[in-house]
DNA sequence: ATACTGACTTTGATTAGTCAAAGTCAAGGT
DNA sequence: ACCTTGACTTTGACTAATCAAAGTCAGTAT
């Protein structure tokens, strides 16, 4: 079985390899920085990996997952979003901290008690944060999402993930109703004074900063 | 923060000074076995953690935990009979296959998520198995129990505890009905076929080898 | 007393994961 | 064409945890 440490390798390269495309390489010094290790030891790693072909690894270019190394980040990411939900959900933790606790139990967790931790949330298809949760044959529906940064105006959207898992940007969303579910609208967008002006429901304007607003995925509702 | 290993090493040596009676040196050949490694790895682990003060170490005798040593240990205890009973009363699982699950999560499961599950379950006192579980303050409220292999014969017992944690075993005593809280009394007793004669409420008599009778401890109902 | 035996310790080696520092490469600027 | 630079790789070293095999010790048996 796959050490921690590489698990935790390959569900990085996996989320490092999404926002670029799908099949494009993840740059070395990306993903080193993504584990708060050195260049030299990201490329150790690497060459492990691509050598239990769990990766494909350009030199000086990047690393992609092969579909064995998807599956098992794949596997990873399930356990960490099941475990997030459960422990909002079943044990009253904080949204903005069960990233933390999952970071740790989704190397502890056995099929088995996924499995019931699963059935026990009703087999869910997100997490606290909106992410998809995988399913136990490592399939993602993808989701089609825009952002608050990008989206129309004036249109009825409903907040669907948040694409962030600092503890103190999700406790000021929540502060601010900002979670996933909440309808709003977008008053206007100004990219001069780099701000967004959402409107919800029987509250005041509120205004966000674009960096902010990138991070707030919607739907139409 | 101490390792798995070490918190696995601290946890062992508590075990195994138990039943020595407190405060006798646990012999690193018992060790080396129980923690399934070979002696010179075992010598190697104890010299480190008695250079971390955590045990008294006296070569070619044996190992004893400091107080800092067993507050360690009764931490890992702790929170690895409450997943335990978290994972029989939430999960469902099973009595007979979740210590081999809380050998893994006892150390993964941070301070908070630890506190949430006590509270959840009501402040428990004893796991599963009927092993008591230390206090947040590292406090076990010492047990006096006798096994089914010493106590008087026709006195009205109650079983408290399972001083085994073998799956098989486990399942045979659910099975048999011999779990925690019921009722029994010993019929007889006989040295030379090394068997005991149980009688449970609206049940035939039950016969256990002593071997087995040792492992179920039981107090005055 | 001497020798044997089994338990324990030491030594030397291995594996996983890591860093610091030195080396290399590809691009872009001159 | 030649340098500079920043990103990446290599090298050498370290720590934690482990084993195999050789060495040592203490208690028992002769
Ligand atoms: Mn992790
Ligand atoms: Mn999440
Ligand atoms: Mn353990
Ligand atoms: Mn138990």
């Amino acid at each position: 079985m796959p050490s921690s440490t590489v698990e935790n390798y390959l569900k990085q390269i996996y989320l490092e390899q999404q926002p670029l495309g799908g099949s494009d390489l993840v740059p070395m010094g990306r993903l080193a920085t993504a584990m708060a290790v050195t260049p030299g030891t990201a490329t150790t790693m690497i060459k492990a990996l691509a050598e239990a072909n769990l990766v494909t690894y350009e030199p000086r270019t990047g690393v992609r997952l092969t579909k064995a190394g998807e599956q098992l980040a794949l596997h990873v990411l399930r356990r960490h979003r099941l475990v997030e939900l459960f422990l909002v959900k079943v044990l009253g933790l904080d949204w903005s901290e069960v990233h933390d606790e999952a970071e740790h139990l989704e190397h502890a967790v056995s099929d088995k008690v996924l499995e019931r931790i699963d059935a026990y949330l009703g087999h869910p298809s997100v997490d606290p944060h909106g992410d998809p949760i995988p399913t136990s044959k490592g399939k993602v529906t993808p989701q089609k999402l825009q952002s608050l940064a990008e989206c129309d105006l004036n249109q009825p959207l409903r907040i669907a993930r948040i694409a962030d898992q600092e503890p103190a940007f999700l406790q000021f969303l929540h502060r601010s109703g900002l979670i996933p579910g909440v309808a709003l609208t977008i008053q206007s967008r100004d990219p001069h004074a780099d701000s967004v002006l959402l409107k919800l429901a029987n509250k005041s304007p509120l205004s966000l900063g674009t960096a902010a607003a990138a991070k707030i995925l919607v739907e139409p509702a």
